[in-house]
DNA sequence: AATGATTATGAAAACCATTAAATGGGGAAA
DNA sequence: TTTCCCCATTTAATGGTTTTCATAATCATT
């Protein structure tokens, strides 16, 4: 019932390889052949099809994106990210959320792979030997984006996050504060959860003030666990005077639990959160917050992707964004 | 080079008509020979090609989702409920960003048509001649999520905008408001825009009060929008005292406005928002909200076009979700 | 044991393109 | 004129499945 390159070669005359060649921007076709060509292409309305040239050519033009919640403001960033650039290659995307749950992960590996995706983009927070195994089991080129495997086996895009907490803790002390807390991410989460962390325990070390496990808590990364988490820290006979939130919304969460319990940000409490997604802008006060930009994350894992998928020479497999981070009025003007 | 199903046939000593129905769970293989072919392809570790099948069998288990943009707050939550809905049915998904330009929605209906997606999921402002035209040239089914086109040729799952306007105005009215302003969408948007905006109208008109220009302002969803159109309301002779904001963004940017400028929220201005996306919990006050339930909009429009998919019978093909107001801290407690 | 009804399997034709190799025609060089 | 080369085009093979149709095997009935 559809049209097909060979309905369309019969209506021209010619055979189905020049009619290939026309529609593929081939030179080597005659100018005249050319026109007849696309005349009956528009006469017929013909569409080529992408599964066929798929089969025939052994590329699909698609790449999968595994993330683990497109409805979250961070993700959702990174994918425009991701998604932006993909078009500008031409390439379109599978989406598949996961969750961050392993088995799901594993199973969307096989399932993208068996669509023949030209290339796969991971998003996810821990990557185990498993992952490795089937991203591996193929030469299928995969990037990592926002994540990163132990060993750095795979190509990934990422911030140091390590340095990023290490900065905001002691952005944080040299304001003066001795009572620095931190609502840290999962910490099985080895980037976002236990690097940052790792860099406010440095930080507290390296300026003399030693980790206190009271102004610790595990938050999840949701708005309620920093309200909850800061509530307690709150209670404390020696209460936190500023805040370090693996994110910023753990960071909102936190500052309203300190104007809930009647104290000021940022005279009373400074807070400091991460990520700087959209939200920090429309909160009173305006958050300050560690600059992680998602949507040059995912830009760059995808351009990054292109260069594999079109066996380009790469460099460095292992990209390292600058983070900075961005004063807003949940912290004070810093002290001359 | 890759495993094919020719390979496992000959492994497993049958044709490839066996394995075919093995790997489909066709129930017509003897057990016997079912634990052969298993075993073959586990041994050779075979993965079937998507594609070929798809190119055989004429069906890609994947469908388009045309969405303006992925990183806003809105539609990341509406493009959740879809790609759930489709996991559940076993599709995937190809997401692409229009940015409400309607080249490019009408160049991706054609890539995704090119692609062979055995449905088409739209979501956008306005439906013009030209998108039906490109929706019906094809028998591909389509649904439009959270929009609508005029003559409701398509099938669509919105919730009654009108009615929402409507609601959300009457709620201020009934508190008392004599001058209840509004943040308007851009007007060419039929629903979110327009509608909303009627419905106030409507509200206004019903209650004796009438429409005063003055207190209407158009707005563009974004959060500064909200901000510096209130702003301006404030600057008037005979400000508001009670402000409807077509979404939650431009409602919160309302907030900050009034109490930038010393005012309080409820007690001198009443705020109600649209759309009650995840970020109304995340202010204070707590942002009165129409609901629109996104999550629920994205499901039940791809189970919809699973239905059409499946040449299941459709009862009704204009869905029309409920809503309700969610009454926070933005808005006082009801007048008894 | 013969018959018919099921069930299991195989052979081969789609599906719709790309692509490598073959062909034919025209022009230039010898 | 013959030979060689180049360009445009065609022919035919290829990609990996599904699916139809035919055949073979199994089973129950009589």
């Amino acid at each position: 019932m559809p049209v097909t390159i060979y309905d369309v070669a019969r209506e021209a005359g010619v055979s189905m390889a020049t009619v290939s060649r026309v529609v593929n921007g081939n030179p080597n076709v005659k100018p005249l052949t050319r026109k007849k060509v696309l005349a009956a292409i528009e006469r017929l309305g013909y569409r080529p099809n992408a599964v066929a040239r798929g089969l025939a050519s052994k590329k699909t033009t698609t790449v999968g994106v595994i993330i683990p919640d497109i409805s979250s403001l961070f993700f959702s960033e990174l994918a425009r990210g991701i998604e932006d650039i993909a078009t500008m290659y031409k390439y379109n995307i599978i989406l598949c959320n996961s969750d961050q749950r392993m088995e799901k992960e594993l199973q969307l590996i096989n399932t993208l792979l068996e669509k023949q995706v030209d290339g796969l983009l991971f998003m996810g927070a821990e990557i185990k030997e498993d992952h490795l195994q089937a991203l591996t089991s193929t030469s299928v080129p995969t990037v990592l984006a926002a994540t990163r495997d132990a060993d750095n086996a795979l190509p990934s895009v990422t911030i140091d996050h390590f340095q990023a907490g290490y900065d905001a803790t002691k952005a944080l002390i040299d304001r003066g504060h001795k009572r620095v807390a931190m609502i840290t991410g999962p910490l099985n989460d080895p980037l976002s959860g236990l690097m940052r962390f790792e860099g406010y325990k440095k930080a507290l070390v390296d300026a003399g003030i030693g980790l206190n496990e009271d102004l610790v808590a595990n938050g999840n990364f949701f708005y309620e666990s920093g309200l909850t988490k800061t509530k307690q820290f709150l209670q404390l006979s020696e209460p936190p005077t500023a805040i370090f939130a693996a994110n910023d919304e753990m960071a909102i969460g936190a500052i309203h639990a300190i104007q809930d319990s009647g104290l000021n940000v940022p005279n009373d409490v400074e807070v400091i959160g991460h990520d700087n997604i959209r939200l920090v802008e429309m909160v009173r006060p305006r958050l300050t917050s560690v600059v992680q930009p998602m949507y040059d994350i995912g830009a760059v894992a995808m351009r990054l992707l292109t260069k594999y998928m079109n066996n380009e020479h790469v460099e460095e497999h292992v990209v390292l964004l600058p983070h900075r981070i961005e004063y807003r009025e949940s912290t004070r003007p810093e002290q001359e």
